[in-house]
DNA sequence: TAGCCTCGAGTTCA
DNA sequence: CTCGAGGCTA
């Protein structure tokens, strides 16, 4: 008895959703309602009424439970005329190719298929309502049915328009337009800038920071913040004379609405692979971030043959890359000590895959860095790896886990146990021991990898002899024997004997090397050939006063000070002495001498990979011909040498500065010339 | 004295 | 590559 109308309510409420979705597509998607607002309501009234009587009922697409967000009383539901699908997404060529192959054969044909390709901006997807050619709506994507109305927000977005331009030429009554609201990434850097400036904290993201901006309750603080759209496409659009994708942007652009300019068409599949790739690398030009491209089926008859699979088109595609962020638990936050006694936090992170390498660690600079931004041993924390490659920690996915507490550096070194100092002013803490185990350990890396380029000693030999107790020191260093060597993990005889020999050859680096493998304090490598330069020999500089340092290029009274000061301690001044003993050079050869040449006075920078020459052969190629290399782009800069995935903000910059940009042919025909 | 420029120092992964 | 800071210049 109680079954059977149990049976008989299951039926009734599957009668009513059905007559809802039925009168909700009439009114939202046809616009041509059958019943009165009123009918609508007591049906849906009657709906509720069942299922919570009995809401083992409720099914996931109910009418009713369209609402399924927490809800908010700051902004609207609004239904979508029609729902926002999502895209499917592929990652590889032989996803695309598959997809493609599956368009032909459902389409019957592999004739007249014409793609069209644009960049998948990441920001929020906004639908817009015009209402015979005025707006009157903007909803956010919500769950693709339902959206959250920020019509005051979006009005305050100038590159939306309030109108339809053109109108005369016959503009549906009703017009749904699709877009994507975004912050330029100018913006966005300027934002955070602000907030750090009010002592806020930073927004992670551009896509983060833009949907905080669209969510304002307060659409005067939306106004302030640059936000921008572009739109790619339409919704209903009843009598709009349009056949395919490539005609429907158009016809926006002519309309007045702002479609992205790198939209592309293209006649085959290998066509769409190819721009896939390409904007992979020229993505970082753009002011807005994009993850992939969206491709889509150009013919509307095509589109509609295809048709979906649970809301998603079969007619589209997203395919992105390689994410340049990603979420990840930063497990500890370790100390490291360098060659001048600087503390360096850095980042131990489950590992993670971010731009398609597997990052485990990352530095965290300083303690107020890593305050600032509010990060903490046990969060979950975001990872970057920006135009640039090495990984960042953006900052924590609030809310920090139980028990995480704010980070300090130790009150004393690790390594050492001497009080850590820090100087008023200075972002770094210090381990103030000269004598501290870190330092030497440190410096002896940075000689072996850099400054005498050791061949066949790395860092992770001149850690096993440090902690053999063979070398602690640069002169220990070049008094090894091949037979102390050979006891080290790694080394047999004959990599033992060629690394004697290349530590041996390593005598002869010219002085300025030298000099920077000091370790003294503000000397690195351009300070080091100035004072080598400048001084010709060591004993010049070892006796000169203060005063006389100043004299070097790029060096003023604090420089000179610490320099003078490096000299004048007792253990250095015998640490060079011993080194000359050993037969190190400490005099200027010609190695310095100033190149005369076509290029003379002029200053180029490089950034990217270069095909036929690596970075030093190209900035070796130019200085033989009297130019100068240097690092950054300044206003003093002749030329950026553009390479393969090129970093952004030296090209931004070049940019900016009106810098001229050279490629590969053009470097060639430089150097030719 | 401000603002540009350059330098030093520490930096990841395969 | 990016940051901070010292040096240089207008």
């Amino acid at each position: 008895m109680a079954s059977s109308k149990t049976a008989t309510v299951g039926r009734r409420a599957a009668e009513l959703r059905e007559q809802l979705d039925y009168h909700l597509y009439r009114y939202h998607v046809l616009d041509e309602p059958e019943i009165s607002d009123a009918d609508y309501d007591r049906l849906y009234d009657e709906l509720v009424a069942l299922e919570d009587a009995h809401p083992e009922l409720i099914t996931r697409d109910s009418p009713t439970q369209r609402v399924g967000a927490p809800p908010s009383d700051k902004f609207q539901k609004v239904e979508h005329p029609t729902p926002m699908g999502s895209l499917e997404k592929v990652t590889t060529d032989e996803a695309l190719e598959k997809w493609h192959e599956d368009v032909c054969k459902r389409l019957g044909t592999s004739e007249g298929i014409v793609y069209v390709t644009e960049p998948k901006i990441d920001g929020l997807s906004i639908n817009l309502i015009y209402e015979n050619g005025a707006f009157v709506r903007g909803a956010t994507r919500g769950d693709g049915v339902r959206g959250e109305d920020v019509t005051p927000n979006l009005r305050t977005i100038k590159a939306i328009s309030m109108r339809v331009i053109g109108a005369d030429d016959g503009v549906p009554s009703l017009l749904e337009v699709r877009g994507e609201v975004y912050l330029p990434l100018s913006g966005f850097n300027a934002l955070n800038e602000r907030l750090v400036a009010e002592g806020k904290k930073p927004t992670p993201n551009p896509r983060n920071a833009a949907a905080g901006s669209l969510r304002q309750k307060d659409s005067t603080i939306t106004a302030q913040r640059p936000l921008s759209i572009w739109i790619h496409g339409l919704g209903v659009r009843d009598g709009l004379r349009v056949d395919g994708h490539w005609e429907a942007l158009n016809w926006l652009r002519e309309h007045g609405f702002r479609t992205n300019p790198y939209a592309e068409r293209h006649e085959t599949v290998a066509s769409v692979a190819q721009a896939c790739h390409a904007w992979e690398k020229k993505r970082i030009e753009l002011d807005y971030e994009i993850d992939g491209l969206v491709i889509k089926v150009d013919s509307f008859d095509h589109q509609r043959r295809l048709g979906a699979l649970h809301g998603r088109p079969r007619w589209a595609r997203a395919f992105k890359w390689a994410p340049m962020t990603a979420q990840t638990k930063l497990e500890r936050i370790h100390i490291r000590v360098g060659r001048t006694g600087a503390l360096n936090p850095w980042a131990q992170l489950a590992p993670v895959e971010v731009g398609g390498v597997t990052v485990s660690t990352a530095t965290l600079h300083n303690e107020e860095d890593i305050n600032r931004k509010d990060i903490r041993e046990g969060d979950e924390v975001i990872v970057q790896r920006a135009g640039d490659v090495i990984p960042q920690v953006v900052g924590p996915v609030l809310p920090h886990a139980k028990g995480t507490r704010a980070f300090k550096m130790p009150a004393n070194c690790p390594l050492c146990g001497v009080e850590i100092v820090k100087p008023e002013g200075e972002a770094m803490h210090r381990c103030p021991n000269r004598a501290c185990p870190s330092r030497g350990l440190e410096s002896l890396i940075n000689w072996v990898q850099a400054a005498a380029d050791i061949e066949g000693v790395g860092e992770q030999s001149v850690r096993r002899l440090w902690d053999l107790g063979l070398v602690r020191s640069l002169p220990e260093l070049y008094r090894l024997t091949k037979e102390q060597l050979m006891e080290v993990e790694g080394y047999g005889e004959i990599s033992a004997s060629n690394a004697i020999a290349s530590i041996d050859a390593s005598k002869q680096v010219p002085f300025h090397r030298v000099l920077f493998g000091l370790n003294i304090p503000d000397v690195g490598w351009v300070t080091a050939q100035n004072l080598a330069r400048h001084f010709e020999n060591i004993d010049r500089l070892i006796d000169a006063a203060q005063e006389d340092i100043e004299e070097v290029d790029g060096i003023g009274p604090d420089r000179a000070e610490s320099i003078a000061e490096w000299f004048s301690d007792d253990a250095n001044r015998a640490l060079v002495g011993e080194l000359r003993e050993l037969g190190l050079r400490f005099e200027i050869g010609d190695e310095l001498r100033p190149v005369e040449g076509p290029l003379t006075g002029k200053i180029y920078v490089i950034t990217g990979t270069l095909e036929n020459y690596s970075r030093d052969e190209a900035a070796a190629a130019l200085e033989a011909k009297g130019a100068k290399v240097g690092n950054s782009v300044s206003g003093k800069t002749t030329g950026l040498v553009v390479g393969e995935e090129p970093g952004s903000s030296k090209l931004t910059k070049a940019r900016k500065l009106e810098v001229p940009l050279l490629d590969e042919a053009a470097l060639e025909e430089l150097l030719r010339g």
